[in-house]
DNA sequence: GTTATTGCAAACCATTTGCAAGTGT
DNA sequence: ACACTTGCAAATGGTTTGCAATAAC
């Protein structure tokens, strides 16, 4: 299970489609939002925004990156419809890039926190005919299906650890 | 379109599974307890926490209620299968009773804020399957669809204003 | 040269919490 | 009486923002 992700064909990269939001927008390309958008996309796990800090903060390849500059840049690629809010654990976001993959929604567990991934075509298919039949234009959505996972709900046996 | 809302008939009130849940956990019934309930309770619609201070404040039955029990009581009420947060908006949990009237999600509009219910059988459905697919127990979901309402999505004419 | 961007530290703000006083059981 | 609750004010903590210095264009 390497990165068989649902690679999707795309003809432009990420940094690129950035690129033209930022130019439509009079905003500048500058090495921080190149290098995060980057991180963001060799990726291809949900992430926390701390996370994220991090990450870029041990790859010292470019000059360090501030935690402003970050949420400042996700919510840009956020807008530019690059990235997306999956879920809230722990009262942190928790993001997921959504462009060059299919989009998929998370089973998370309660205890343990653990998101797993799915994906439903039809469930996708049928969130279209709601939208419409209200004469709603959907530009995306976010389910989240909460319970408890295979090893967390088995009774007495070594469960795994929640996070508090 | 008075409270013709979905209706499913239930045994006991949910006064009474509140206390019957504060019972197991060794907690006291006490007036805010039961104010709160009550005014959660006696509107079918989706609430933010400060919306309900509020509406508990000016109806002075009880005595003045504190933030800091509503919140309390919100997440024993959330722990006791009586409610459940349906969404997020302009970053205050959306909460939204859930006892006694059949689950729905909701249609967000990113302009105006507006929510539109739905509900959706095949989905709920759907959802079970895939949980049981991957050995996971739902006990329930949150599913945001995230776009333009009609109004907000009329080209040029009196879009709602957002709420900015 | 202008105008946008950065990092910093401070501000925000919804929600949570410590604590002393009050109250169900 | 005992233990649980309340309101208050203060703390928390993720995220946002004002501002002066800096860098794209």
């Amino acid at each position: 299970m390497e990165q068989q992700v649902s690679a999707v064909d795309v003809a432009v990269s990420p940094l690129q489609k950035f690129q033209e939001y930022l130019a439509t927008r009079k905003m500048r390309v500058t090495p921080e939002r190149t290098a995060i958008v980057e991180e963001v996309f060799s990726y291809h796990e949900h992430f926390e925004a701390e996370e994220l800090v991090e990450r870029l903060t041990m790859q010292q390849t470019v000059r360090r990156v501030s935690r402003s500059t970050v949420y400042r840049t996700l919510n840009y690629l956020e807008e530019a419809g690059l990235l997306r809010k999956v879920a809230r654990t722990n009262d942190r976001e928790v993001y997921e890039h959504d462009y060059g993959y299919e989009q998929h929604d998370h089973l998370i567990c309660r205890n343990c926190n653990t998101l797993i991934e799915f994906n439903n075509d039809e469930i996708s298919r049928m969130l279209e005919q709601v939208a419409a039949a209200n004469g709603f234009v959907m530009e995306g959505h976010r389910l989240e299906v909460h319970g408890l996972c295979e090893a967390c709900s088995r009774p007495r046996r070594h469960p795994k650890l929640g996070l508090i």
